[in-house]
DNA sequence: TATTGTTATACTCTATAACTATA
DNA sequence: TATAGTTATAGAGTATAACAATA
């Protein structure tokens, strides 16, 4: 026991919850955009793919049905999302960036993308590349291995 | 804009969060432990390091004090954790893990790191070795960058 | 009947504010 | 006064259960 496999799960356990905390923190303090990381993230995926069902937002984010329809509400209420009706499946929810989403979804990834970049500075250009690399291997991995409805 | 920089802080935005709740969703669904992330964060601080102070606690895990003394209070609830009296001040409180506390945090880190190893097994040796790398780059740029006091 | 989504309700985690005790 | 910690209270985020509408 303390195999490589191991070693590497057990860094990933200490890592990543300081850097999501680190995420959260730097959201909240800067209330501008006012945004929760699951709320921006859905944004994101309604600029990269419109009329995206909630049933694939709740799957994008790990969350559950009736966890992702309250996020939208929140979005809805805000303006920066808006529900039709799917024409093909009148079941479906076709959700949609409003302008004011689609904006405020850019100024928040370049806020958050900033400040983060801002921490990353004291690494050197390969140990920035080692990292870039290191993402693409997990975000496959764990794309997709949220929360389930039932 | 959009640097080699800003490139790999956008990776990371995208990846973290879901890493961050597979390993929640995980450790929810094997409810033996019963143990959120951060209890477990908090035991495994203890084991490493006695008489712990809940400063050093809430700094560790980038909480308030008074989120950190709840989460104290339900481990000391749960007999996994116990308070002390700092003899040298008596201001400080002295955390250390009781024998129930040391058992469970060692059987939650066995269970967490397994269920992560497995999600890790595509990976090949030597991309395993680039993680374990990027782990420990990025460890000490987002140690301590959590909430404070005020 | 099965699927998509919503509403109702409750619980967990965390924060801010106000307080106590010790230094 | 300043520091370490606790108590009280409130808010965000998420889940489960029950429901409605469409397929």
């Amino acid at each position: 026991m303390e195999s490589p496999l191991d070693r590497c799960a057990s860094e990933i356990l200490e890592v990543i919850p300081l850097i999501m905390r680190s995420i959260r923190t730097e959201m909240r303090a800067h209330r501008s955009p006012e945004l929760s990381v699951p709320q921006f993230r859905t944004l994101a995926l309604l600029g990269r793919n419109e009329a995206t069902s909630l049933s694939e937002v709740a799957e994008h984010l790990g969350l559950t049905l009736p966890s992702a329809s309250k996020l939208v509400d929140d979005l809805v209420a805000g303006k920066m999302a808006k529900r039709k009706i799917d024409v093909g499946d009148r079941r479906r929810v076709a959700l949609a960036l409003t302008p004011v989403g689609r904006q405020k979804m850019r100024a928040t990834h370049a806020l958050a993308r900033g400040c983060l970049a801002k921490m990353l500075t004291p690494l050197t250009t390969s140990d920035r590349t080692k990292l870039e690399q290191a993402m693409r291997l997990l975000q496959p991995l764990f794309a997709g291995s949220g929360a389930k409805t039932r």
